[in-house]
DNA sequence: TATGAATGAGTCTTCATTCAT
DNA sequence: GATGAATGAAGACTCATTCAT
């Protein structure tokens, strides 16, 4: 039982997504996420300040993976709309690898507190300011641009999580990203991406 | 004291959607929305059976007005890509209208309980049925034709709880949907509507 | 529906009757109460000042019937044996007669509020006295003819409450009572009643 | 503050007796119970999931000690009377060393609520089952024999509850018990118990 | 008299959090 | 660190009672 306190952590951690994803936040309680990881209420209490920080940090761990699976995409990418390419490619692969987290993030953070609401605001904020910096490089004025961002992280949470929510395969999940990234692609009328159209080993 | 009851149950309604948009639909009390209507705590259970109730009661009332206003926006119109490009338009401008329930039904209603997820996408899949419908008789595949349905309310709900989370006023929302059907428009690769000759005015 | 007053009491009080035998004194709403009489909540204010005080009258009026029959029956009597004798049978027909309301106040009284448990005392207490005198009349001191006027009502209440519980009808609750009656009467020692042995017309 | 967890629970019990007792059950609230045992509102979910299974389980402490003290009695005695005789003692007993407990399922059971109703009256219906099965092999026929039961049971209950109620010391209980006992045995027709030479002591 | 909408006090129950061991 | 018993604040909901009509 007595486990490295990483461990520990990523135990309760793993608990509460669960337990999370199937009760609510509100519906939650912290003694079904800690039966779920195998330890005593007050242990959770040695790893997290309260529920709410609990929670908090799951959408800090989604909000790192994403901003670094895209930065780490975007350095491989040169011109602003292989840029662009590369960082819907970089999403779509993180929820498709998280699904459930994802999930979680998406459907229950905007409902259960304004803390959670404006945690995860700024997630898509970042993202939004990505993509509109490469859209304004590529042409667009500054409105269509932030309207065409808000678009994509809209849709693409929205395809993925009813995805998840009709328990599709990771597969699925990818092919549904790539539809959502031709659709904007041709309606923002950039061209296809250099030559590598058919491969997926370089698009993320 | 006595008002009408419809009126009392509207005060009601109206004290729930904003009480519910400012603390979530776990952390809204009966007496805060009593509190808001004006009335005392017994008087919320004679118009509710239950808290859960009455906030399924505000996802309904939304689900009604959009899909009477599509309804009515799709008579207007004859061929498939007509009756895509009205749809939106109605849907855009309901939000528009609505625009705290819309962002109270999108933000809360996906977290708060399985019961509401389900409403809610009741009126999503009823609203991407008509999409994707309409795309088929436009010639897309049965798949690009729910990705891009799902997309599109995704798109437009993320775009809209956007603009009314950073106060924006109604015309904003609407300049903002209608951003959202050209890119969309683009992005399907259908023709720009027949003659835009009627005017803007007309188009849902 | 604007019956006499009287009518009108009476049929709350019915009502009362079946309300409180099936939900129990606390379980019964105000509400159902009227529902089953066929008037308005306030309406029952009219007729009683409070949920209390109906129950209330319903033990006072089981008290006033028994307490009238017995003493009718008494009247008929001459030598203590005979009164004693003639009282049960009196209380016997009461109750068989009122079985709903006997049942009612026999079960719910003495569990619903001291006052009740008190209320119900005192018609126990009377009755007791009645039998205490013509036992002590009889040649029995004052303790056992306590103890025997005691067990005497325990046993026909639980007597016949039993058969209510069981839904057997009248005839049974007369026989039921009428071994009762057998088996005390051995059971202090007193000669078999005068004559009307096998007779029901004149033991009331 | 942390006693064995039995400890605690045998506090709430006695608490939740005396409270029982005064306020009837409906009218108990938890909080007078916790405040009577000393503990916080709360505390009493950790011993029983709710109000109505703490009061099942003070009546099933009765029902117990009843049926285990009777059957423990049965065991002493060989022919079907002297079975009756000590069973009868023993009931006595019983009450007499749990007055409280006694009177409170006695008087609050049947009305509060139906599951109590039955919940006694299986204990109800074990001892007459017993006593009549005694009765039977005396020579009585059945329908005299479960009305004589019956008679007993409710003779009993009344007879102590009325000692209780005027709070009479323990001796008075056994000494009334005994009348009643005495009293039954006549009126069935039973010799006096073999040689009452083992005493008063061994009798159940 | 009759109505029934309105009131608001009261209760059971849950659960995040603490802390002595 | 780990435990889990204890805490007590909070909230949904009920219902006896009132009163304007």
């Amino acid at each position: 039982m007595a486990e490295n306190g990483l461990e520990r952590r990523e135990a309760l951690m793993r608990a509460a997504v669960s337990v999370f994803s199937r009760d609510g936040f509100a519906g939650a309680s912290i003694r079904a996420i800690t039966d779920a990881a195998g330890c005593a209420t007050g242990t959770f209490y040695l790893y997290f300040p309260s529920k709410e920080d609990c929670f908090a940090a799951l959408i800090d761990r989604l909000y790192e993976r994403v901003l670094r699976t895209v930065a780490e995409a975007r350095r491989t990418a040169t011109d602003p709309a292989d840029k662009l390419w590369v960082s819907i490619g970089a999403v779509v692969r993180i929820f498709a690898d998280e699904r459930e987290l994802a999930a979680l993030v998406l459907l229950q953070a905007p409902g259960a507190s304004s803390r959670f609401r404006e945690q995860l605001e700024r997630i898509r904020a970042t993202l939004a300011a990505l993509i509109v910096e490469d859209l304004e490089e590529v042409g667009l004025a500054r409105w269509p641009a932030e309207c065409a961002a808000r678009s994509l992280t809209g849709a693409l949470g929205e395809v993925l999580v009813w995805q998840v929510a009709e328990r599709r395969p990771r597969e699925d999940l990818l092919a549904a990203g790539e539809e959502v990234r031709r659709l904007f692609w041709r309606g923002l009328g950039l061209a296809p991406p250099d030559a590598p159209a058919p491969g997926t080993s370089a698009d993320g």
